[in-house]
DNA sequence: TCTCGTGCTACTGTGTTGGTTACAGAAAAG
DNA sequence: CTTTTCTGTAACCAACACAGTAGCACGAGA
C-alpha cells in the first residue's frame, strides 16, 4: 500500500499549531507550519482544509490572520482526525464485480466487509485512547 | 489514501482455494481463482507467490498443476494475511525531513511512531480472531 | 489604500497498482 | 520422448492518487 502519510501530516500540523499557540501566543500562518513540515504551505492549507471542515481549526484570511486550534488539544482525539483525514478508512474491498457462478465471489464481500469493520474499529478504539495532548505533551517531554 | 485492495483479494483467494479443495478435491489454477475474483490470472500469480512464500499456498507447476493450500484453513489466521501482503503496515509516517528548528518537527516522528505501532497491534489483535475457516464458514452460510 | 494571508483552481511530476503480453522452465499425459 | 499445460517472472502500459508548484480572487487588518 503507497499509504498517504496525510494523517501523520495532519497530527503534525495540530501538534504544529498547539504548541505554537502556547510558546507564542498566536496563531500559525500556512508559510509557518510549512516549514515544520518541510513541505509547501499550499499542502498545508489543503489540509488544514479538511481539519477544518471537521471542526478542529479555524483559518482566519487577511492581514496577521492565520490558524488557530478551534477546540481544546485534550479534546481532540486521533480516532477523530484519522477519520477527518481517510473518510474511506484503511482497508478497502476489491471493486471488482462478483462472478454471478462462484460461489466464494459472491459471498466473500459481506463478510469480508465485516471483519474490515471489526478491524477498522479496533483501530479506532486504539487510537481513541491519545489526544492531541497527549502527543504535544510527548513531543515536549523528548525536547 | 488508494487503498490497495491486496489484502481483500488475498483473502479471497485463500477462500477460494479452500473451498474448491473442499468441493473438487483438487487444486486450483490461476485461471480458475482470475474467475472467481474477476481479473487476469498473472494478477492471481503474484499475489499467490506472496503468499506461497509466506507459507499459506504452494503451487505446483506442469500440466494438471494448480495451486493448494499449505496449512489448514482453521490455522490461517487473517492478521498474518495482512502482514504477508501489506509488510508495511496500513500507517504510515511521512518521510519529510524534520526541521531541526523546531520542536515539534523533530520530536513528532517517534511519539506518532509508538501511536502507529499501538494502532497497528489493536487492528492486527482484531484480524487474528478470524481464521479463514470462519471466512469460509460465513460465505457458506450465505449461500 | 496597501499589505498579507487564506481558499481555491489548474497543472506537473512521480510512484504505485492492476492489467496485459510474453516467455522460460517444469511436470504430467499420451 | 514429445506435447500439453501449468507456474513463475519480467517487461510494459494505462489509470490513479498524491505532493508539489504557480497563480489569482477575496477578505481583513494595519
Amino acid at each position: 500500500m503507497p499509504t498517504s502519510s496525510r494523517f501523520a501530516v495532519a497530527v503534525h500540523l495540530l501538534c504544529g499549531l498547539a504548541f505554537l499557540e502556547k510558546s507564542l501566543g498566536r496563531g500559525a500562518t500556512s508559510a509557518d507550519l510549512a516549514q515544520s513540515v518541510n513541505t509547501n504551505p499550499v499542502v498545508v492549507r489543503r489540509l488544514l482544509g479538511i481539519l477544518s471542515r471537521a471542526g478542529f481549526v479555524e483559518g482566519r484570511g487577511g492581514r496577521s490572520g492565520g490558524y488557530g486550534l478551534a477546540c481544546a488539544p485534550a479534546k481532540i482525539r486521533l480516532d477523530a482526525v484519522l477519520a477527518a483525514v481517510e473518510p474511506d478508512g484503511v482497508l478497502a474491498l476489491h471493486e471488482n464485480p462478483a462472478n454471478r457462478a462462484c460461489t466464494v465471489s459472491c459471498g466473500i464481500k459481506p463478510v469480508l466487509g465485516g471483519v474490515f469493520a471489526d478491524a477498522e474499529r479496533a483501530l479506532h478504539a486504539s487510537l481513541k485512547r491519545t489526544t492531541l495532548a497527549d502527543v504535544l505533551r510527548q513531543v515536549e517531554a523528548a525536547d
